[in-house]
DNA sequence: GTGCACTAGATCGTATACGATTATGCTTTC
DNA sequence: GAAAGCATAATCGTATACGATCTAGTGCAC
C-alpha cells in the first residue's frame, strides 16, 4: 500500500495547502490512467495513503468532483468518474466548440519563443512515442494533452485555460474507457501540422486542422459498447 | 442577523446535502447582488447564519471558490470575489468565444415549445424592467442572465451549460463592480432580436447579434477606475 | 509624539469523534 | 436448500476540539 503512495506522490512539498496537493496528485494519477474509471476512492483510504485525516481527503475528492474527474455518491463514497457515452460526446463537442476560438486567440498573440516551446514539446512527444514501457506511455499521454493546454495558456485567458484543463483531463478518462487503438490517442503528426499553420499565421487552416484533430480523436472511440472491464463497474459503481 | 438568514434561504429543503444548499443560497445572493464584492464571508458567520458547523460552511465556500465567485486566502478567510479589470475582460472574452457556438447548437435543435418558453421569459423580463423596487431589480438581473442559461440548456450540452452558469454568475459580479448605467445591465431588446433570428432559423445573424449583445454589455463597463466602494475593499480585503 | 515589541483576540487548518446510513454475512425459518 | 430478517461491520455526514497563523491593540522606549 505504501508503494502506491510513493507512486502517487510525484509532485509533493509545494506551498499549496494539503488538500490541493492531494487533489493534484490524484488528478495526475487519473489523467495518466494509473487509476481506472470506476475505482473506489474511500475517504479513509485516501487519507491513509497521504497520511492525512479524512477531512483533507474528503476536501480533495470534493474538489475533483467539481472538475468531473470523480463522482461522489451520497452515503456511498467517491469513485473515479465513469463517463457515459453521452457524456463523452458532450466533452468532445465542448472541445470542438472552444478549441478553435482558443487557437485563434493564441495564434494572434504567439511569440517566436513560444513557437519554439511548442516545437520542443512536439519533439518530446515524438520521442516518447518511440519508447516502450509503461512510464513512457504515461508521459506520452500527458504530453499529448499538454499540447492543447500550452495553446490555451498562450491565449492568455486564464478562464479558458482552466476550462481546457478540465476538458483535457476528462478526455483522458474517456479515452481510457472507450479508446480502441491501444496507444497513440492523439495524432502526433496533426499537432505538428497545426504548429506549422500557426507559424505561417494561417489561422484559418490552423482552426480547421484543430477541428479535424479533435474529431479524429473522437472517431477512435467506440461509444456504443463499454470496454471489457465494464462488468467491474456493476460491482463497484 | 436572523433576518438576513431568512433573506438568504430562499430555496431550502431540497434533497441536496447541507453544504450544497448553503452554496446555492450564497451563490444566489451573490448573483442577485445582495452580497457585494469584497464582503468577508467568515466561516463561523456563515455557519451561524445557516445553523450548521464550520465544516459545512467551509465546504460551501470552498465550492464557491471553484466557481470563481469567492476567493479564499490562506489563513485570512473567504471574500466575495472582487474581479480585477483584467479578469473582467477575460470573462467577457470567454463569453464571446463560447456563446455563439452554444447559440448555434441551440438554434439547430430548438423546438417550437422552447421558443415559446424563451418568449415568455422575455416578457417576464420586460415586465420586471418596468417595475420599481429592489426585489424587482434583483429578479430582472436574474431573468436577464437566465436568457443565456436557457439557451445553453437548450443546446443539450451539460458541460457547456455548467460553464455558462459560471460565466453568467461571474459576469453579474463584474457588472456590480464596474457597471455604469445603474440598472439595465442587459439590453432587453437585443434578447428579443436574437430570439427572432433563431425563430426564422437565421443562425448566422443570431450569432452576430449575440456577439454584439455581449460586447454591448462589456461596453457599459468602466474597467479603468474602481467603483466608489473601492476604499471599502482596502479595509476588508 | 512616533515607532517598535509584545500580548490578546479572532480566524483559519487539520484532526478526531460520534451519530446515521449503507453494505455484508450469518442465522433462522419455511 | 433458498429466501428473508437481523446483527455487525464499514463508510459517510456533520460537529466539535485544538494547535497554528494572522490581526489588532497596548505599552514601553526613544
Amino acid at each position: 500500500m505504501n508503494s502506491t503512495a510513493d507512486a502517487l506522490q510525484t509532485t509533493s512539498d509545494s506551498n499549496e495547502t494539503g488538500a490541493q496537493q492531494i487533489r493534484d496528485a490524484i488528478r495526475e494519477a487519473i489523467v495518466e490512467r494509473r487509476l481506472s474509471p470506476g475505482t473506489k476512492l474511500s475517504e479513509s483510504d485516501v487519507g491513509n495513503l497521504f497520511n492525512v485525516s479524512r477531512t483533507l481527503a474528503r476536501a480533495a475528492l470534493q474538489a475533483l468532483s467539481y472538475e468531473g474527474l470523480v463522482s461522489v455518491e451520497k452515503n456511498r463514497g467517491a469513485f473515479v468518474a465513469y463517463p457515459s457515452p453521452e457524456e463523452a460526446r458532450q466533452i468532445f463537442a465542448a472541445r470542438r466548440l472552444v478549441e478553435p476560438g482558443i487557437l485563434k486567440e493564441a495564434a494572434e498573440r504567439i511569440t517566436p519563443s513560444q513557437v519554439q516551446h511548442l516545437k520542443q514539446l512536439l519533439l518530446e512527444e515524438g520521442r516518447l512515442m518511440a519508447e516502450r514501457g509503461q512510464s513512457a506511455r504515461r508521459a506520452e499521454i500527458k504530453a499529448s494533452g499538454d499540447f492543447h493546454l500550452v495553446l490555451a495558456s498562450i491565449s492568455g485567458n486564464l478562464i479558458m485555460q482552466r476550462f481546457m484543463e478540465e476538458l483535457v483531463a476528462r478526455s483522458s478518462l474517456v479515452i481510457a474507457l472507450y479508446g480502441q487503438s491501444s496507444v497513440s490517442s492523439c495524432g502526433h503528426s496533426e499537432h505538428g501540422d497545426i504548429i506549422a499553420a500557426i507559424e505561417r499565421k494561417d489561422i484559418e487552416t490552423a482552426c480547421h486542422l484543430m477541428l479535424h484533430h479533435i474529431s479524429h480523436i473522437e472517431a477512435d472511440l467506440d461509444l456504443r459498447a463499454r470496454k471489457s472491464v465494464g462488468l467491474r463497474e456493476a460491482f463497484e459503481q
